[in-house]
DNA sequence: ACGCGCATTGTTTTT
DNA sequence: CAATGCGCGT
């Protein structure tokens, strides 16, 4: 058997026809589990093998780090050897080629990424530069409203103001923008935007990357934006030899820009593309599919597909109401110890929530039954504070007009060099035209300048240190760099003295370790120090490599996107949480379908079992809220359910429900789940639990509103309460407390009490239920 | 310059 | 409920 016939077994006719495809434009739409990164794979190798193209011609586009680092390894794993191709997101590919061609660039060879809070900084500065008040005018949001900006290719001059905000952008933008090149610095939406800069402006560049790329492949293409669309089509020309695979449902960037229209755009653009369909799935169970099928269906402006698989049948799915999230945290563990007891592993489970907070409650069950885990992003390893400490002093060895790294680590540890003495430095180079380099290097020689001696002694010293740090990364070493940083700055000690328990300064010193690791790493390729920093600046929490161990997975639903597990749980399915509150203003339509798209994408990553669990109530921000069950529940048809929660069967028999519900067969009402014993240490739990039940005797109120009615929210519901925030009241079991706030909700007063007991904390309760009394003040 | 304690504030997803 | 920021006292 030849390579290519290898190459090509097994693959159905759909599949082959992409792989073997000629020249030209290709649009394959992939459904999830339609194989499509094996297809992926096997074109580059068929375009080495059988087309004769040269893998240096050869450009693979990934949407992370670690997709990219598998498919390279497969791609040689089918040619049996390494091979030139170049293979990358869209932000590390420019980011090397903006390094290699920095000449043409308005930034030098060792610029930096910046990443959120260093962007945070420059507007900050940028805003007090200008005179506005960074109270008035959120940071993050500014930025937020810049990142569209640069998504959508507007430059700093170009951006139109519609509205005072925009205005504000109008003006913050430029000097925001002033500001990072003045630190030689990119945002990560710089990396794209200038690559577009650099291709459209400097020809030669543009004729030789052009020519050097003459095969452009994308993978994930609904979640490109406008930027990236261009790169891609800036690269192709002029063969236009694109192949992109995308699936318009699994789009669920759009907060960065993504659009899943770029996949109908590329169809307008190129009116001959091949456009191929890989429908049949290889992954999931028949009623897995159905479902997954039965949420998207809700979907407008899709194509639609006929998704098959020949794994008919197969589990019903589960879907469980709990009492709050410790319970939903029990539950999954009692489901996957069930799942270990029948021989199963805990691999093959993965845990998804919509946001990371929600890992919490996961996590602390997990530990406390002793079930091992690994958790996908969260808070992550570059954002403790140790680790960006040293990361800031490695950017200013590698740039020390990175200011913002610089005011960073000047003063950590201490060594006597206050805000003031910082200021008076920046001033004075500011005033002479002067980079901190030249500055450090004018006290060195001993120029005579206009600062207190004190202060020139002190950054003199620090001048001393830094200058032969640079040395030292010069020679190489990346390792010895670290820990003559270390050394000189007593850093270790530094991590001592800022823990307040021995854990944490054993948590912070393994960190430490950790990235002295990765050091260790980078001098066995002999990278230098610039351009492992960007390296690490693209590096995100999710590509940390899987381990083999055997444990649970937990992570968000975005970054379970393109990963697969035998039995995946999905968490907190409640309005406002899934879908998210962001997504439930009016006029967010869009909005609400990307949500629609994220539990699809959720459910699709399921081979054989699904659970989908929500809480009847649940402590997010502080106070722990009575729960609405998520709409998305309901466009789940019964017959895939294996049984379903009281709540739910209550919605299905109210009559306005029954009008435009989609369960079609009614379950058999199963045996009210008792909710699970409170354990003798929880007193508060079993007042909960005593209110819980008294609610329970009520008719369960219509949790559903009828279709197109907006669910009301706080603060946006009409009628009267019975409570106003401001009141003292008395509860029966909790004692007195503050009325925070009340709303109508399906009719019944929901009133949000802070009892001034601790122990009880903030909650939201039924009014007519409470039965509590009104304290005069 | 530094450290402590109170107050505020924001609440998604990530390259 | 965090995490961060600010202002005060030393």
């Amino acid at each position: 058997m030849t390579g290519t016939e290898a190459l090509l077994r097994g693959l159905n006719p759909q599949q082959h026809a992409a792989v073997t495809a000629g020249t030209g434009p290709v649009l394959v739409l992939a459904g999830p589990g339609s194989g499509k990164t094996g297809v992926l794979t096997r074109r580059v190798a068929f375009l080495i093998r059988e087309m004769q193209v040269r893998p240096a011609h050869i450009m693979a586009v990934t949407f992370t780090n670690k997709a990219a680092g598998e498919m390279r390894q497969r791609i040689e794993s089918y040619l049996g050897a390494p091979a030139a191709i170049t293979v990358g997101t869209f932000h590390a590919i420019c980011a090397r080629l903006l390094r290699i061609e920095h000449a043409s660039t308005p930034y030098s060879q060792d610029f930096v990424i910046f990443d959120t809070d260093d962007q945070v900084k420059a507007i900050e500065q940028a805003l007090h530069e200008l005179n506005i008040d960074s109270r008035k005018f959120n940071p993050r949001s500014l930025l937020a409203a810049i990142s569209s900006h640069k998504n959508e290719m507007k430059l700093p001059h170009q951006a139109v103001a519609r509205d005072y905000l925009g205005e504000v952008v109008a003006r913050v933008y430029p000097r925001y923008q002033a500001i990072l090149l003045d630190n030689n610095a990119l945002d990560f939406d710089d990396l794209l935007l200038q690559m577009v800069v650099l291709l459209q402006q400097h020809a030669p560049v543009r004729e030789k990357y052009q020519q050097r790329f003459g095969f452009v492949l994308v993978d994930e293409f609904q979640d490109t934006n406008t930027v990236q669309y261009h790169l891609v089509r800036l690269f192709g020309r002029p063969q236009d030899n694109l192949f992109a695979v995308g699936d318009e449902d699994q789009s669920i960037y759009a907060f960065r820009g993504a659009d899943y229209r770029n996949v109908q755009r590329f169809r307008q653009d190129f009116p001959a593309a091949q456009v191929i369909l890989l429908e049949q799935n290889y992954r999931s169970t028949q009623v897995v599919l159905d479902t997954a099928r039965a949420v998207i269906d809700r979907n407008t402006n899709r194509t639609p597909k006929a998704l098959f698989t020949t794994q008919t049948g197969g589990d019903k799915i589960t879907i469980h109401e709990a009492y709050d999230e410790e319970y939903e945290a029990r539950f999954i563990v009692e489901q996957v110890e069930a799942l270990k007891r029948r021989g199963g592993r805990y691999q093959d489970v993965a845990v998804m929530y919509r946001t990371n907070a929600q890992s919490r409650a996961l996590e602390d069950k997990f530990i406390k039954e002793g079930i091992p885990y690994t958790l996908v992003g969260g808070v992550g390893f570059y954002k403790r504070r140790e680790v960006r400490d040293l990361m800031a002093y490695l950017r200013v060895v590698n740039n020390p007009n990175d200011k913002i790294s610089f005011a960073r680590i000047i003063n950590v540890p201490k060594r006597g060099i206050g805000d003031k003495s910082l200021q008076e430095f920046q001033a004075l180079a500011a005033e002479r035209g002067w980079t901190y380099a030249d500055l450090l290097a004018q006290m060195s020689a001993g120029a005579r300048l206009p600062l207190a001696a004190r202060t020139t002694r002190l950054f003199m010293e620090f001048g001393e240190k830094l200058h032969a740090w640079q040395q030292q990364a010069q020679t190489g070493h990346l390792v010895a760099l670290f820990d003559a940083i270390t050394a000189d700055t007593g850093y270790h000690l530094h991590v001592q003295q800022i823990s307040t328990t021995p854990e944490e300064a054993a948590e912070r010193s393994e960190n430490l370790r950790e990235l002295r690791g990765l050091l260790l790493r980078a001098d066995a390729e002999d990278k230098p120090l610039g351009e492992w920093l960007i390296d690490q600046s693209l590096m995100t929490d999710v590509e940390e490599v899987r381990d083999t161990a055997d444990k649970v997975t937990l992570l968000t639903l975005h970054a379970a996107k393109g990963l697969e597990y035998p039995v995946v749980f999905i968490t907190g399915l409640e309005e406002g949480l899934l879908p998210h509150m962001r997504a439930l203003d009016d006029g967010a339509a869009e909005d609400l379908q990307e949500e629609r798209r994220l539990l699809y994408v959720g459910i699709t990553r399921a081979r054989q079992r699904l659970y989908l669990t929500y809480a009847f109530r649940r402590m997010l921000w502080g106070s722990s809220d009575v729960r609405k069950v998520s709409r998305f529940l309901a466009d789940i048809p019964a017959h895939l359910v294996d049984s379903l929660p009281d709540t739910l069967l209550a919605e299905r028999s109210s009559a306005s429900y029954r009008q435009q519900t989609t369960w079609d067969t009614p379950a058999p009402r199963p045996a009210r789940p008792a909710p699970a014993a409170p354990g003798p240490e929880r007193s508060r739990l079993a007042n909960d639990l005593a209110a819980f039940r008294q609610q329970l005797q009520q008719p369960a109120p219509p949790l559903r509103p009828p279709a197109g009615k907006v669910i009301p929210f706080p603060g946006q519901s009409a009628g009267s309460t019975q409570y106003q925030p401001g009141q003292r009241v008395k509860h029966p079991l909790f004692g007195p407390g503050l009325v925070q706030a009340s709303k109508l909700d399906a009719g019944e007063e929901l009133v949000t009490v802070r009892f001034e007991d601790a122990r009880y904390g903030t909650k939201t309760l039924m009014a007519s239920l409470a039965n509590m009394s009104l304290l005069h003040p």
